[in-house]
This record gives structure tokens, sequence and C-alpha cells, in this order.
DNA sequence: GTCTGCTATTAGACTAAGTCTAAACCGGGA
DNA sequence: TCCCGGTTTAGACTTAGTCTAATAGCAGAC
């Protein structure tokens, strides 16, 4: 992906194309990781002249999830991780390593309208801890 | 769930039946919500003759949590909260209160084949999101 | 071009969740 | 009784994340 393909589609979102925010959406739209504000903090600060800000890297990021760029995982205590798949999709964690895989929303059935009349779902996230067999 | 019914739980996991984790598991087992460690502090605090220490009410939900005496639950980001519901369960989080309910295994079908062979699934734990009807 | 005003970025102070440490406190055996 | 292990404790510390107030930078008006 581009640099120029990141910043339209930031545009598109309606999110300014500074290059703060294009590095921190091209770092995320190039990993299959699931990494941490930290973690994107060291990746991105020597892709520019200056090293981002901590501040920025959090501003940044809720300004991505608020426009629809990212998402924020939640699989875990501690740090939320961040991903730019943000179509609909579940989670596998590899309880040895950590690490966060993407499980495609048609592999698990379709499930709101389980809980029957009283919950209103919204959105549902399925994630499934384990071991990645090789 | 009488006093004494705790401590013999807490016996049969191997784990010690002082004042402090009886108060605690007791209070989990009575609650519907899912309480944050602050907030487990401040409702059992005046139980005891003695305020509990902070460092004492994570010590000790750790230790029940490792005994299986208890859950925690991520559903959101900020505190981990704590669920003595320790049957396999998932949960509908309400996203205008906040409040989470627990859903029971058996309205969610089985999933943990549907990954196929590169993935071995110990658990998985599905999270709604929406409203309640009222 | 330059003024103006808004938004983005920044360093660093601050907050909140949770862990660690070292000391004190038990309670059950020898 | 004394000892010894585990438990509790206050408070220091760490880490994730937010807030603040100042600065930087850009886009439009003139």
């Amino acid at each position: 992906m581009a640099r120029s393909e990141i910043e339209k589609i930031l545009l598109a979102k309606g999110v300014k194309a500074t290059p703060q925010r294009v590095v921190i959406a091209d770092y995320l739209m190039h990993t299959e990781s699931h990494p941490t504000a930290d973690e994107i903090l060291e990746a991105t600060s020597n892709k520019l002249p200056v090293a981002l800000s901590r501040a920025t890297v959090y501003n940044t990021l809720n300004t991505l999830v608020e426009a629809g760029v990212i998402q924020e995982v939640f699989t875990d205590p501690g740090a939320t991780r961040y991903d730019a798949n943000i179509t609909d999709h579940h989670h596998f964690v590899d309880v040895k390593s950590g690490k966060i895989m993407d499980i495609p929303k048609d592999l698990v059935p379709v499930l709101q309208e389980k809980l029957g009349e009283k919950y209103k779902v919204h959105s549902y996230k399925v994630t499934f801890y384990g071991e990645m067999k090789d």
C-alpha cells in the first residue's frame, strides 16, 4: 500500500493526513501483529525526522479508531492493542507466544439472534485461546 | 451461600480460608455485577474489623483465579473485572450502562472445531455488545 | 505575501491499575 | 514456648493512558 493510498484512506474518513498519522496508519496496515501503543511508538519513531511524542501516538490512535480506520482489540489485561483490519472478524490468541491472529468472520456462525428477545446485539467478538499447530 | 460453605470451597481448591479471602469470595459469589478490584475493596472493607489493604485484594484475587475459584473478565480497557461464575459462559455488555450480564454457554453453538486443523482451541469467549430491552 | 484562526503536535505533569518489597503478623507444629 | 512458613500490610514503584498549556503549522481571507 503506497503512502498516497493511505492519505486517501484518511481523507476519505475525514481525517487530515498529517505525517504522524500517515506513518502510524502505514505501520499498522503493514503489520500482521497487533501492536500496543508503545510498540507503535517505537516502530514509527525513526520514520520521521523527529520522533513522535507519546501523546501524539495516543491522540492519533484514538482519532483513527473514532474515524473507523483502525480497531482496538481487548484480548488480555494490560495494554490495548490496535488492528488495521477493520473488517468484522475475530481473534485467536496463542497462549504460548501471546501472538494474536485474525479469524475471518465467516468461520464463525451468526450469533446475534441466539440471545433472544431481551438483548439487542450490536456486535459480538469471539476470542479463541489455544495453540497454533505447526 | 453460608460462610462455612465458602470456607469449604476454598479448602477444596487448596486455598487456606483466611478471613480476608472468605470475605472477598463471599462478596463475589453474592453479586450479579462483575466488579473491579477497587469496587471489591470498597465493598468488603467494612466487613472486617480492619479494612483490607489494596495489596491483599489483588493478592487474593490472583490467588482465587489461579485456584479456579473465580474468573477474570476482559471486556473493555481499564480495570480487570472478576466473576465468581466459573462455569463456562459468555458475556453481554450493555453499551449504555456498561453493565455486564452472563450468557449461558448453551446459547452459543460449539465453535472450537470451526477454525480447522491449524488451531488447537483450548477455550473461547464470546462478548456481545448491545442494549438490554426492557 | 501576510495576517488570522483553527487544528495538530508536543513535553511533561498527572491519574489510575496493578505489582513489588520489606516488615509485621499470624497459626500450627516440635 | 519457640520457630517457621504462609498471609497481610503500607507504601514505594511501574506502566498505560489522559490532561494541560504552550507551540507549531497549515488553510483561507484579505
